[in-house]
DNA sequence: ATTATCTTTGTAATTGTTTCAAATAAATAA
DNA sequence: TTATTTATTTGAAACAATTACAAAGATAAT
């Protein structure tokens, strides 16, 4: 917990009682949790905790750049406080999702288009997990 | 609709009247339309056409493999016609979705993973599109 | 013609997200 | 400190996309 605060802190996100809960929260389960994941694991902890705080939390956190929104799972959005470069993996069984590979400087490169001013890029792979496969 | 007739036989696709103009509505408009947009519009030229059997369609598209479902875009599914492998632009502004490059035979491998069976891989860029910038 | 199967339809239920105003907490000024 | 302003949290309601489902309609088989 205090480390999430000072985590914080790097983005200039002022670090409240819920806040840090929920960076806590993403930085110890690096699982790409969904906000309903994310209100029910603190939930017992913090009774009062309401779900559109973990909404306004995590646009916040969006938008200082503190984590990145996932467009990979079209039901849910997605979180990962881990914003370097790398790409997913989802089961089509489970739908967990699992980081697969860091994207290598030709990949990652964003392209140079006339026609779009383009800033980030997203790259997903679908299949089967192994865990599913043994079932 | 004659060709979209067609088009279905290709890929088992019993073509109902319904069916093959919601095809023929994709093969003529690559826009990646929502589910909405495709139903707006059909619906003057087929009154009684209910949403429901967009959805069905387009499911029942997607699971013969005639198009591909994309996730790009958090809030509603788009459906591409076009099944070659390329990558897609969207709009941050707008919420537009282009067709921006054809994915070259390395970046389209899927790549041999001991933890996953991977079979489709999804590359989106976002940023904003000229019209935006124009703005 | 009868029966069975497939497809479409409309309604209702469900789910994820957003809006919003009141309540609470934190920061600042007096 | 106390008062005042500002930021944050909360819960309820509204909203939007999708899904479930059963009845109606169309098509195919007997
Ligand atoms: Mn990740
Ligand atoms: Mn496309
Ligand atoms: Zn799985
Ligand atoms: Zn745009």
């Amino acid at each position: 917990m205090l480390e999430s605060h000072q985590y914080l802190r790097q983005f200039s996100i002022k670090p409240s009682v819920q806040r840090s809960a929920v960076m806590n929260f993403l930085l110890k389960n690096r699982i790409h949790p969904t906000i309903d994941e994310i209100y029910l694991a603190l939930s017992p902890s913090m009774p009062t905790l309401s779900k559109t705080t973990v909404y306004n939390t995590l646009d916040l956190f969006v938008e200082k750049g503190a984590v990145r929104a996932l467009a990979i799972d079209e039901k849910n959005a997605r979180y990962d406080v881990d914003i370097s470069a790398h790409a997913h993996f989802k089961c089509r069984s489970c739908g967990s999702i699992h980081d697969i590979f860091d994207l290598n400087a030709n990949m990652y490169q964003l392209p140079e288009n006339k026609s779009f001013k383009i800033d980030s890029i997203e790259i997903s792979y679908f299949g089967i997990c192994e865990h599913c496969i043994g079932n």
